[in-house]
DNA sequence: TGGACGATCCCCT
DNA sequence: GGGGATCGTCCAT
């Protein structure tokens, strides 16, 4: 029996959160904006922990990091430098303050609508700069303060897995009844995992929890 | 109530 | 590679 596509399930998002943000490279950020589903590969991530210095988390709930303490599978979506919003996979079981940031993707689908929404010039092709940044993938997909805590395992912003290796597998077949384009299931990114610190933070430097797609050329930085 | 600073981006040199 | 934009959040008065 073949098994058909679908979002990823909310026990993936349960697990450890440095597996989680490993198994989210290659798989597609998706947000349905109208009739429109906008679509990036995800090619590099930083996970945070707990005990982790770098976290939001790190000092104990407050009215702002409250939905990194939900239940695994919601987004948490933060302000940041009085102009950035940037977007968080949060991981584990409910009351543990542990989250994924999405860090770039690779654009896949209504490429135009993000560069609208970016302010690309038309005569612009080189879409390396679209999504290649945590507040930049808000901004092309339309991603800000009122979809903090937004449920994954929703039907308005998902994350997809279209990868026939990994531990999620999805088929070509199961697309048309997710509502998804047939160019869906091409894995454009490929690449091995590389890892490195994490990039503009202070407190927990030594940690290697950056992960991204080697050889993409849609990462942030090598 | 004030002030320091931030999981960034963009433009300038 | 350096600095300015710009404001919500948090902690110290």
């Amino acid at each position: 029996m073949r098994k058909a596509f679908k979002k990823l399930p909310r026990f993936f998002y349960l697990r450890p959160t440095v597996t989680v943000a490993k198994d989210l490279l290659g798989k597609y950020l998706v947000h349905k904006l109208g009739r429109k589903k906008l679509i990036g590969e995800i090619v590099e991530v930083e996970a945070y922990c707990e005990g982790d210095p770098a976290s939001h988390s790190y000092r104990g709930i407050t009215k702002r990091n409250e939905v990194m303490f939900g239940e695994g599978g919601h987004l948490y979506v933060y302000f940041t430098y009085g102009m950035h919003f940037c977007a968080n996979v949060v991981t584990r079981k409910k009351g543990i303050g542990e989250a994924v940031l999405i860090r770039a993707v690779e654009p896949v689908e209504e490429v135009r609508v993000m560069r609208k929404r970016r302010g690309f010039a038309r005569d612009d092709w080189d879409n390396r700069n679209l999504t290649n940044g945590p507040a930049k993938v808000c901004e092309a997909f339309g991603i800000a303060r009122k979809h903090n805590g937004t449920d994954l395992c929703g039907s308005e912003i998902f994350i997809a897995d279209s990868s026939p290796q990994s531990a999620f597998p999805a088929r070509r077949s199961g697309f048309k009844e997710a509502g998804l384009p047939k160019s869906f299931g091409r894995r454009r990114a490929g690449g091995r995992i590389r890892n490195s610190t994490r990039i503009g933070i202070r407190n927990g430097k030594d940690k290697k929890w950056r992960f991204f797609v080697e050889g993409s050329r849609f990462v942030s930085r090598i």
